[in-house]
Formats: C-alpha cells, sequence, structure tokens
RNA sequence: GUGCCUGUAGCUCAAUGGCAGAGUGCUUCACUGUGGCUGAAGAUGUUGAGGGUUCGACCCCCUUCAGGCACCCCA
C-alpha cells in the first residue's frame, strides 16, 4: 500500500454501494418505527460527561466513551449510548410532551473498545422507546415492532429469535433460594455469561460469591426451567399479548437473559441469530425511572437498541441484502459523436425535466460507453445517432435483458416508468 | 486493557531462507452503431510499515500499525 494516510481505528468508509445498503437500512427502520406511531427524533452527539455520571452502566462511561477536553478545557464525551440524551430531553419538556411517548432515532455513536467483527468504535444504532407507561402491553408493542422489522427485512422466525425474561421473577426467584440481596447484581451479570464461560470456571465464580453447592444447584435448575415463565403474571400476560401482536414464532423465553445495563427493571429481551454465528443483534427492556437521575419526574418506559454493523451482517450472511442498489431507475445517455454531442445534452436534459435521473456519457466508442453503463449498474441506456435523430426517435437499451428498440421520443417517458 | 492468529497485484489466494506467481478483474485490439461469449497482446507489487539476523528474507527475530478470534464489555 501506498502512503495513504490511514482512518481512525474501528471507524468505517461508506462508499455509494455500502451508504445505499445503509439508507436502505433505514428505510426500513423507519417504516417498521412509524407503522406503530412512532417519530423520529435525533439529539447531539457530543455531550457532558455529566450527562453520563448517575447513569449507564459505569464501564461504558469510565472505560469506554471517548472523553476529552475541548478548547476551552471542558471535558466533552462522544455519546456512548442515546438513553441519557434522551432522558435529558424528555425531562427539559416534561410539562408539555404527550404520553406515552413514542420515539426512535438512528445515528451514530463511539465506544473505545478493541474492535472486531460485529463491533466497532463508531457505530451507527436504532434507538427506540415508548415511554410514560408501565404496561406489559408496551413491552409487548416493542418486542413486536422488533419482530415486524425483522420479518420486513426477510429475517425470518427461523433465522432470528427474541429472548425474553423477566428481572423481576429472577429476583424472585433468587430470593427464594436465600441469594444475598447484595450479591445479587453479581449474579445476575454471571448468569448474563453462563454461554461464555467454561461450566467449571462459571461454578467456580459463583462460588466466589459466597453461594453454597445446593444453592448453585437451585441457580443452574432456574437457568435450565424454560417454563419458568409461568410463574410471572407479567410474562405470562405478555406471551399473550405477543401472540396477539402475531409474532409469536419470532419469541421464546430465556431465563439466561439479564441484559448488562443497570437500569432495566422489568422485562428484558435480546434478538440472536439461530445458529448463534453472531453477537446479539439488538437488545432492550423495560425501566421503571428513565428521567430521574437527570432532575425530571420519574417516568417508567421500555425501548431497545439495534447497531447497524451486526444486523448488515446476519443480513449478508443469509443473502438478504438488495442485489442491485447502485442505479436502479438512472438513464444511460450515450454520446454518439463530437457532432452529436449537443444533441444528447439536449435529451438528457429533457428527461431531467421529466424528472428522470440521468447520466451523459462523454464522446467516446459506443462500445466503451455501453461497458461504462454496464459497469456502473444502470438499466437503461439511450442511443442517439444519426439514424435516430432522422426519424426523430430514440435507441432504447435494456441492459439487463439485451433488448433494444427504437421509439418515439414522446413515448419514452411511458417506457421507463412501466420498468420502474 | 489481556492472550492468540493473520497481513503478498484492484479482489481471492500460492511461493523448503535462493529469479515474487496463479485465477479473476483491468487496459488495448480483433469489433469504424452497442456491454454477455471467444481469441490475441499488455500493464499491475516499497510482500502492511520500521529495524535486526543472514552471502541472501514474503519466509526467522524485535518493534509498530491494521484486521480477525477468545476474554472484557456491549449494539
Amino acid at each position: 500500500m501506498k502512503n495513504i494516510i490511514r482512518s481512525v481505528k474501528g471507524t468505517r468508509d461508506f462508499y455509494p454501494d455500502e451508504m445505499a445498503r445503509r439508507s436502505w437500512l433505514v428505510e426500513k427502520l423507519k417504516e417498521a418505527s412509524e407503522s406503530f406511531g412512532y417519530q423520529r427524533y435525533e439529539g447531539p452527539c457530543l455531550e457532558t460527561i455529566d450527562l453520563y455520571a448517575a447513569k449507564s452502566g459505569e464501564e461504558l462511561v469510565k472505560e469506554q466513551a471517548f472523553v476529552f477536553p475541548d478548547r476551552g478545557g471542558d471535558p466533552i464525551t462522544l455519546r456512548p449510548e442515546l438513553t441519557p440524551t434522551l432522558a435529558r430531553m424528555v425531562a427539559e419538556k416534561q410539562k408539555q410532551l404527550v404520553f406515552p411517548l413514542r420515539w426512535w432515532s438512528f445515528g451514530p455513536f463511539w465506544r473505545y473498545e478493541r474492535p472486531q467483527k460485529g463491533r466497532t468504535r463508531e457505530f451507527y444504532q436504532w434507538n427506540i422507546d415508548l415511554i410514560g407507561s408501565d404496561s406489559v402491553q408496551a413491552d409487548a408493542e416493542l418486542v413486536a415492532l422488533a419482530a415486524n422489522f425483522f420479518n420486513l427485512v426477510g429475517l425470518k422466525s427461523d433465522m432470528v429469535q427474541i429472548l425474553i425474561n423477566d428481572r423481576r421473577l429472577m429476583d424472585r426467584k433468587l430470593t427464594y433460594i436465600d441469594v444475598q440481596t447484595e450479591v445479587k447484581p453479581e449474579l445476575l451479570k454471571l448468569i448474563d455469561r453462563i454461554d461464555k464461560q467454561p461450566a467449571d470456571v462459571w461454578e467456580k465464580n459463583v462460588a466466589a460469591l459466597g453461594l453454597k453447592a445446593n444453592q448453585i444447584q437451585a441457580v443452574k435448575e432456574l437457568l435450565a426451567d424454560a417454563r419458568l415463565w409461568e410463574e410471572s403474571e407479567e410474562l405470562s400476560l405478555f406471551f399473550k399479548y405477543v401472540e396477539a401482536l402475531g409474532v409469536s414464532e419470532y419469541v421464546r423465553y430465556d431465563p439466561k437473559i439479564i441484559r448488562g445495563l443497570d437500569y432495566y427493571t422489568g422485562i428484558v429481551f435480546e434478538a440472536h441469530e439461530a445458529r448463534g454465528d453472531f453477537r446479539a443483534i439488538l437488545g432492550g427492556g423495560h425501566y421503571s425511572n428513565l428521567v430521574e437521575d437527570v432532575g425530571g419526574q420519574p417516568l417508567p418506559g421500555v425501548g431497545f437498541a439495534m447497531g447497524d454493523v451486526v444486523v448488515m451482517l446476519v443480513l449478508e450472511a443469509y443473502g438478504l441484502l438488495p442485489a442491485e442498489l447502485s442505479y436502479p431507475k438512472t438513464v444511460f445517455m450515450t454520446v454518439f459523436s463530437d457532432d452529436l454531442l449537443v444533441e444528447s445534452i439536449g435529451l438528457a436534459r429533457e428527461l431531467r425535466e421529466q424528472g428522470f435521473d440521468v447520466i451523459l456519457a462523454e464522446p467516446d466508442k459506443l462500445s466503451k460507453q455501453f461497458k461504462l453503463a454496464d459497469r456502473l449498474g444502470v438499466k437503461f441506456a439511450l442511443v442517439l445517432g444519426p439514424d435516430e435523430l432522422e426519424n426523430d426517435l430514440v435507441g432504447v437499451k435494456d441492459l439487463r435483458t439485451f433488448e433494444q428498440e427504437s421509439i418515439s421520443r414522446s413515448e419514452l417517458k411511458s417506457i421507463f416508468n412501466k420498468q420502474k
């Protein structure tokens, strides 16, 4: 490689093809979000460190946020997540807003982590929240919205599963087996991680928290109980609503789902690719006091976040990314010769005035112009040579079917519209 | 932040410490009104970067950068 100045570690360049994919993804998010009446919003990418001081998992802020002094010397944070920003925005207008709020967002975030597959330092995230409701119905709505999004992009329920648990249920069960209150947070973190550690290592870690052998056994039995949810009134209701919402196939109970962020208080969920080859696609849950920490009145809600990286990897693995995105509706206007350049310019202009997208070539051998059109990925190429001009026609070639016909200028519009 | 693996042509990858290659793509021509196929010719490298060992390094050693895997954390 030559001495090209390198991009910042963990960032990505979006060349037109990749940008088209991202735009496509945003279209789908928007469609899923709006179908449930959610409105788009956005906050700043720069925040004060104070905003995060009281919230999030401490590690997310202390270890992973990009923090640097601005020119005045005040610490500035590149947002590592959106929830604190959302909390502030809601708190500032708490008296004016109409609750429950249904809001979604898509924008960039930064975390100073070691990059690997599915994880970059700069990434985009779909955030969606329903704020001001404490109902199980709200929880079910968000999960159904996620499932509808998967369905919309072609990820069927045999490819993606949304795993559900409830922290209140787990808390009750741990109390029942005499786990000390102060040990619970650490134990829950270990439960969240059980699939990542070898069984003996995991048991050793749990024992280190002070659990006796019979308690460890009880925890293991809990985590193996796929019907544990039946003991939860909330989860029973939840699954009933999920069925009414028509997304049961996507949803499954899993007692190992806990979630890392501290502010979840009720139902929590995570979406995973079925074969387990990827990190979590999205994660979220119910919180009871979103706004309190930033100075507002307590407000409950439910929401989730989905990074762009993993979902795109999953979509690619299943061949679900739209194939031809480069120039789906652009027309390529060839130039027959230097003499006829002005004629081609004129026709291109005419078509643009009618609302079509037109790339105008430069005079060259027609073979080169067609090859260029082919490589660009346009569908139609137009030819305006002496024969066509004499009869007031235009040669229209469909580059995919290799069929070409000469038609009058006035018919051009209908041809393009018909073929899209 | 810890441990391990990888880095060679635009792309996918070869090359016992002994002349850096193949496939594909690219350029030109056969083809003076047309991109599919065919044939002919051609171009392409600081072997990620820097240092060391050696008569000689893509290969061995050190440093560094980037990517990947596990941990950590999480989207």
